[in-house]
DNA sequence: GTCTATATACCGATAGAC
DNA sequence: GTCTATCGGTATATAGAC
């Protein structure tokens, strides 16, 4: 079977729009959003700027497709949140639900905890509601009597599920099951060390 | 007692070079470190971009500038390090002396953790140690022998205790040795969730 | 120490040919 | 779908008057 393209196209073009999309997760988490210039991204992916427009029509939006998923998981729990008994098995179901959001969209997570400012104003505009996604996993962690002591706890077992972002770094052995057991423990432990 | 300066220079030429500092935290927390422009900085302090240059040879020096008292108190940490007993005690006083640079330098730490990939590259050159510096933390207390449950328990600690950045946000009302003593307890549960 | 004016470079984005 | 060429804007940084 002949190939459908010249050689010197087949790089390119097979899947340029996903080519585009890796590439640029990939700058943003090794540079930052601003820091990465669409004519980087182009570079890397071996088309020029003006090629890149075609399948993205901003940069803006080439970094909202990246977020999307992960947002879209993140807003949908923070709204069923509510529903949730608030006992020990539910802390443990919404932060394994929080747990496999970082696991799933390790990327973009990644790169959204390193460059939190600057992508959450980028984004702040069109998506008010994913701003305060965290506050209220927060604010329900905490419980109904949200004491200074069971907030700061609150944010602590949050922020350790965060590690999963970077587990390929930390320990590159460890498979997706260890790491959410390892971290679902540790953030348990943390929401309340005295075991209550 | 007459004034020494015109009305109109006493905001401006009192302590310019802080209050250039100052302005440049606020503003590289609210919206990014590449996000905010020399002028923008300029113009909170009152003056004009070449005026600031007077006090500051650079952008980056200024980062420097303000990341540095943080740097130095995490590289002595990272130093000090082999010299402290592997056991209970020893996790503690390294933790305990990590989260107290978090709360002494709240603001400059902040910035770094919400725009860490920028930040870390724009100074990366000039400080390779200091890249280091939490690895080597992070490793020392995995213990010993690392497995990977163990590397991603010491960082979950870790992660922990950057929430005394956030502190006054999470909870307005807690004193920093409130939070201390709280995230100290809950990093240390993180750690050894089991107790042993 | 602060200013006006400017040099130089790169950015995101677009026009239009092929 | 990809290209060459370019627009309009803004960035860091500097020169030189006061």
């Amino acid at each position: 079977m002949a190939n459908r393209r010249s050689a010197a196209h087949v790089t390119a073009g097979r899947d340029t729009k996903k080519a585009i999309h890796d590439a640029a997760v990939r700058l943003f988490v090794a540079k930052g959003f601003e820091e990465t210039s669409l004519r980087e991204i182009a570079d890397a992916v071996g088309i020029t700027k003006p090629s890149l427009y075609y399948h993205y029509p901003s940069k803006l939006e080439l970094l909202v497709a990246i977020i999307n998923p992960l947002l879209d998981d993140l807003k949908a729990l923070s709204e069923q949140v509510a529903e949730i008994a608030p006992d020990a098995d539910g802390r443990r179901t919404i932060l394994r639900t929080y747990l496999r959001a970082m696991i799933r969209h390790r990327d973009a997570g990644e790169m959204m905890v390193r460059n939190a400012v600057p992508i959450v104003n980028a984004v702040a505009d069109q998506f008010p509601v994913v701003v305060d996604a965290n506050k209220t996993l927060r604010d329900w962690l905490a419980g109904p009597d949200p004491t200074p002591v069971r907030l700061l706890r609150a944010s602590a077992a949050m922020e350790i599920l965060t590690v999963a972002l970077v587990s390929k770094e930390v320990a590159p052995d460890a498979e997706d099951d260890l790491v959410e057991t390892t971290l679902l423990d540790a953030a348990i432990a943390a929401l309340r060390p005295d075991g209550e």
